[in-house]
DNA sequence: TACCCTTGAAGTGTGTACACTTTATTGACC
DNA sequence: GGTCAATAAAGTGTACACACTTCAAGGGTA
């Protein structure tokens, strides 16, 4: 949708973004121009742009002669936020059931197993969350149909800085593990109904389980900081 | 996600919206910075930030050190965005059904039956075109999720200078007519399942409907403007 | 003291200049 | 005449300057 080589901008949309994922910029936390322009030695112009695509991301909220935030994401938000992406993953395993190669289906199998040895070995619980996301990732690109795959990824990046958390919620790893377990069977089973299903139920849940874990640890959640939280609370 | 009192940029990026969904500008058209900015008696800087906008709202594309171009779908990038739309009014409709006020319902009835009028009495085929897309809206709005009707709308925006469309094909406003029907009996029977098939068959129908309209009526896609031909072909 | 107005600083919005990339054009060479 | 390279033209990307808006602090008035 934009570039071939990056431009400056490019370059300072990406550093942006990923110091939001990394947490480094949190939710609520303004952006200035002038020092955002300082910090990576270009002019205003191209930080300007980037906040631009940014806004339109949904990741950062502007209004006019107002300083950029990045999105404050209050429960409510969040819980819609996951009530759609449950309705579109559901409808991109829908699809994907019946278009899912067999390579694709096999890598999928690899993901979910992967995960699984995780698991049972206690490892890493980070490492886990990623086999999560990829787990999700391979299905919904699994539906071969690039105008799906763009929205239900788009959707996905407003609430990543907060999915990752379930990690840290007790019994929730292997509650995950077991939806998955379903979700894969009915595409195994090519029954596209009942994996949209699956798949609603168990998004809708990842959704639950995270506004539980914030209202568990959080009086106010406007000062909510994910990945620090992680970061402590990881074993 | 933008600004409270409009800035330039703003005005700039209505102004080419309305063009482009207005026909002035066709998919394919090249957009200058410079000439738009003289246009629009602006400098390019607030035109530029239009453009970004528009292009992550995927309505134009846009590459580095490329000029700007209305976005230009082909075919089957058509076909995979009406899926995808079919998908999401269907996961709305689905929603909606257990969650619209009795307004709402009442509304969207009135909706309907003013569109069932316009058939019956022979109307302008432009009027009808309006209905069917407030109908369209009404049930999606009525899902009560902030982020499902966000995205939905901004897909739709993509396939909306080709949606009117259908009008000129023979025959398709009565079934379209006989669709809704369909769909707002399940809405008021609280099927929200039946509603969200009813609604996924109607929507999948829209885009074979047009991509049957547009193989029919051109050899090639290249040159293709939706608006004008609405002009050339209406009674 | 409370309220409002002024005033300054901070920060965004826009105009303009210029460098760099792309594209079209010309002319030389085969 | 056709092909390719050099060059000019067009257009984008970025820097910088300045105007305008917002916000906060201070001072004057009741």
């Amino acid at each position: 949708m934009t570039d071939r080589e990056p431009t400056q901008a490019d370059t300072v949309r990406l550093a942006i973004e990923r110091e939001i994922f990394g947490g480094q910029l949190a939710p609520g936390d303004a952006l200035e121009e002038g020092r955002l322009a300082d910090r990576f030695g270009v002019s205003r112009t191209p930080v300007r742009e980037a906040i631009t695509q940014l806004a339109q991301a949904g990741l950062i909220t502007k209004r006019a002669h107002k300083r950029a935030v990045v999105s404050q994401l209050d429960p409510s938000t969040l819980l819609e936020l996951f009530e759609a992406l449950a309705e579109l993953e559901g409808a991109a395993v829908f699809l994907s059931t019946s278009r899912m190669s067999a390579v694709e289906k096999l890598k999928l199998k690899d993901i979910h197993e992967a995960a699984a040895k995780n698991l049972r070995s206690g490892g890493d619980p980070n490492e886990y969350a990623d086999l999560g996301l990829a787990f999700h990732q391979q299905i919904v690109r699994g539906c071969h149909n690039t105008a799906l795959i763009e929205t239900t990824e788009w959707l996905s990046l407003r609430v990543l800085p907060y999915r990752r958390f379930q990690v840290v919620a007790p019994g929730r790893l292997q509650r995950n593990q077991t939806h998955h377990d379903a979700i894969i069977s009915t595409i195994f089973a090519g029954d596209a109904e009942s994996a949209r299903e699956e798949m609603r139920r168990h998004t809708l849940e990842q959704g639950d389980a995270l506004m539980r874990f914030i209202a568990l640890n959080k009086t106010s959640h406007a000062d909510f900081h994910p990945q620090r939280f992680i970061k402590e609370q990881q074993i």
